[in-house]
DNA sequence: CTAGATGCAAATTGTTTGCTGGCGA
DNA sequence: TCGCCAGCAAACAATTTGCATCTAG
């Protein structure tokens, strides 16, 4: 049974591309990350191991990764600024921000493959990507805002 | 009974901000669209109306009125680039794009209240915006693609 | 009259592209 | 070896900001 980063090569090499240094290893850091980069990040945590990499080539690897079908990019509220990066999985993972304080809240849903299911029944689309991300006050601003009203 | 720009009017100066001239104007256009605009599109059609009218103007409006709950924005694909404003409405309207030909199709959900209440009664959340957005391949594209593969 | 709005030009930000030398299969 | 790849600098596109001028209330 070949490993992850076995397979990915053999993914990667399949679309024509080969597997470098660089690009093993930001598969490598994103397999074991604990939560979705971006690609700013992944440059910082990268360059304690391959010294030179590039921003550049962070983005034109994750292309790569994601066009392969390794990774999936999310965005992690509606103010879509930047992309997150995942492994590819069966549920993925969605975010709401809180609009007061700024943190980030990760969630799941079964509902990506309801909109799946209703779009090709109804329009006979053919769904890849479902992008579902929220934003609105988190339980803490919620209450400090209901505090602030009651004696204003 | 007031009109809905009287209303709207009304909505900036009690956020402390002025009905102008271009204000009154571009909501006037995003009221009777048949569709969601970007900012460009908007410029282009309120040139017709005010002379000298600036791509600035645009956003700095059309971040005022998001403000003051006349109108909302969404994306229309999963890579964001855009955004596209409608008014502030109980069912919002979301976008598939079809990843080949690029067209845009426009959906209706109910998903949003479910995600709402979903995240109410999980973690504490009250929600104000929910986007979402699909992609894939639309029927016409899916029939192109079965035809190329069976004959390679 | 005066805080707030406009318009212009210039800045910002996340991401992409052109090019040249370098390295994996 | 030979074409894909990395790294650098420069380009991009959507949106924002600084500043002087103008205008709604």
């Amino acid at each position: 049974m070949p490993t992850f980063l076995e397979r990915a090569s053999q993914a990667i090499r399949q679309a024509g591309g080969r597997m470098t240094e660089q690009r093993y290893i930001l598969l490598d850091i994103i397999a074991n990350a604990d939560q979705q980069l971006d690609a700013e990040r992944l440059l910082e945590i990268a360059k304690h191991r391959v010294s030179g990499i590039n921003l550049t080539t962070i983005y034109r690897t994750l292309n790569v990764l994601e066009a392969a079908g390794l990774v999936q990019a999310h965005y992690h509220s509606p103010d879509h600024t930047r992309k997150f990066y995942e492994l590819q999985r069966a549920e993925p993972t969605y975010h709401f921000t809180c609009r007061q304080c700024k943190q980030v809240i990760a969630f799941h849903s079964t509902l990506t493959e309801t909109i799946r299911q209703q779009l090709a029944e109804q329009l006979g689309l053919s769904v890849r990507d479902v992008c579902i991300c929220a934003d609105g006050l988190c339980h803490a601003c919620q209450l400090a805002l209901a505090e602030r009203e009651t004696k204003p």
